[in-house]
DNA sequence: CATGAATGAGTATTCATTCAT
DNA sequence: GATGAATGAATACTCATTCAT
């Protein structure tokens, strides 16, 4: 008995490990091909043949295309995250007037993940269905800042810290990821520096910082 | 022999207005089918049978559905352009202080001017090929901005003026925009007036508007 | 009435001319479309915009492609019949021996007289309804060239001139077109002649001429 | 182990047996229309039809109708291929003055195989991009001859070999395809025997054949 | 007669999805 | 669970032809 039970284990742990890696290879593969053809010409068919895995196996695990880039935006609104939260708690230890430019920096370093398939993700993804999840990074990066702002308050000559995290993030968001697509060579050397520089003291006025604070 | 002319031209014009009647048809019935049914959903025999017109007449007068919708993003750039240039022309009779305002509340205007349509452009059109178009209407605000930027250079303390209105039309951009598609309740009657005036303050602030100017 | 016949005369002939050249510009633009997009990329439309004239007119004159493809080839075969008919003349000057050198080499000739055409009627050009036509050129040398023996029988072999014509101008026909077609190289310089010279003994052979006549 | 093996084989072979058994309904679909209805009336949809599959296997196995129909013209070629070899190899047994004989007389048999598919294929099939292996049957069966030549090179008169393969080989195969699409009646009963003989007469009078060899 | 806008049946092709093995 | 052959609705696009002006 005992061991059937550690083998149906072992052959469940196998089995769960083989899923699991085929779970991957298909979000991976995914990305992949959303880099190389676009939106358009990524096709379950051929995603299912870059991840070596049958056409089968693929509605196995996810129910559509849709799902597919679904988990592909999870999987890269994740790693935002990861650059910003650490941003964040290293922005908490500064003076706001300092922290500002870490997040900023941070936003433009975030752009800088993947961002071949982050313009895919930007221009050639529709946002309809489960697909809006592009979004959802906003809302995220949105709620930790707001925190941010409200651990300043007393710092800050705004009161509506929703309506000031609102304009703080999507400017700052807009501004970066305009950069990186629009105008590459606005992040290179010392016009960066340039742009964080002033942003930064776009998003401090904005927010009326205290010196010293 | 005049008469003969006439007729000629009559001829001609009336086969010129047919013309311009279909193809007139054809780019309403894709914004129309673009705002029911989603950029997906477009094909080109359906745009022909909404504007109740043959599929060869379609190709006729547009090359494909790219054309078609690069068509529908042109006449609603216009559209947007045209109340821009209006409040810049306001703007330009006011001090920079009041101008940006009347800017920024343009900017929420023009957004108001046909939502649906704008946030179908917006979301579901890839930004590929011909349809890169919707970057245009951001270009073209850009210059606009700048020359405006340029005429009241002594008031301000920027003085990269290119980066100045790069970092102001994508934030108002952005601000408008993420507003209309995202936060429609902050659009309405007294926050609307707190949008426009927190948005114009942070503009005000970054360039450093000299008070009296 | 006088005058008003004339008139009328004249206007006819004007328009009798002025059809000719419409039917003249429609055959020859089909010709060039023929060659320069091949036999399925011309369309009637695409005929008479390079004809510079109406699709309209184009209908007045021809019930279709197949008529207008059909035109171009009865000029072709009669262009080609030219240099046979010349080549036939010269032949009847000489004795046999000589002359079946003047045919084939007029057979070659012949092909020469618009390659590029010849090629696409031969190649692409499909054998049905009105376009059987290619094949005509071949009954029309068929008949020469049986008289022609018939003038010669008393220096021939052969018995069944019907047979003997028929095996000859097949024979004939086949190598010069597959020598224009597949091996341009042995219609050049040197090997021409040799080619020439190997046919019209293979033919003078097979029709057992007789020396000295 | 051995059992799971073989099941995959087994899956594999019924998989690869339905693949083998869709295809091979295809090309023989291919062939039966483009005989019953003609080549531009043979369309993809159709030919599915034809083989009772669906238009999405058809794309499954073939990219286009062009590598249909060469698929189709690759079959016949084959058999026509079948039917020459079979020939040369009884020729090869005899003195070349029979062989000749045999050979013509396959040629003749050869076109007999499949006429109507092979009189589609010569008359209204397009030798253009794939298609052009129509020639191909040529090309082989002209090296074939040529081998021939050579074996029987001191029988022969001529030296140019090459030439000589080309001359002979391409007058057959023109008198025997044009017996068969425009002189049917030339091919049954004693005229075949007589066209046999006078195109064998032929090439061996042009080969200069030395009796007794 | 000339024009050219309009037509719409027809064709090739793709792709998400199912299901027997 | 895995496989991949099969499906067929849907789509973009062409072209011969008509007919009102």
């Amino acid at each position: 008995m005992l061991v059937q039970k550690r083998t149906t284990r072992a052959r469940k742990k196998a089995a769960q490990a083989r899923s699991r890696a085929t779970v991957g290879a298909l979000v991976e593969a995914t990305a992949r091909i959303l880099v190389r053809e676009g939106f358009d010409r990524a096709s379950t068919n051929r995603i299912a043949e870059e991840a070596g895995v049958s056409i089968g196996s693929l509605y196995q695990y996810f129910p559509g295309k849709e799902a597919l880039v679904a988990a592909v935006i999870e999987r890269h609104n994740h790693d935002l995250m990861q650059v910003v939260r650490q941003a964040m708690s290293e922005a908490a230890r500064e003076p706001i007037g300092v922290g500002i430019g870490c997040l900023v920096a941070a936003a433009i370093e975030a752009h800088g993940v993947h961002p071949a398939l982050h313009r895919v993700l930007a221009e050639q993804t529709p946002r309809t269905g489960e697909l809006e999840g592009v979004e959802l990074f906003h809302r995220e990066a949105l709620e930790l800042f707001r925190d941010y702002l409200e651990d300043h308050r007393a710092a800050l000559a705004v009161t509506d810290l929703d309506l000031a995290a609102f304009i703080c993030v999507t400017s700052i968001e807009a501004l970066t990821h305009s950069a990186v697509i629009h105008r590459p060579e606005i992040l290179a050397g010392e016009a960066r520096q340039r742009l964080v520089a002033e942003t930064s003291r776009m998003i401090a006025a904005y927010l009326g910082v205290r010196d010293g604070s």
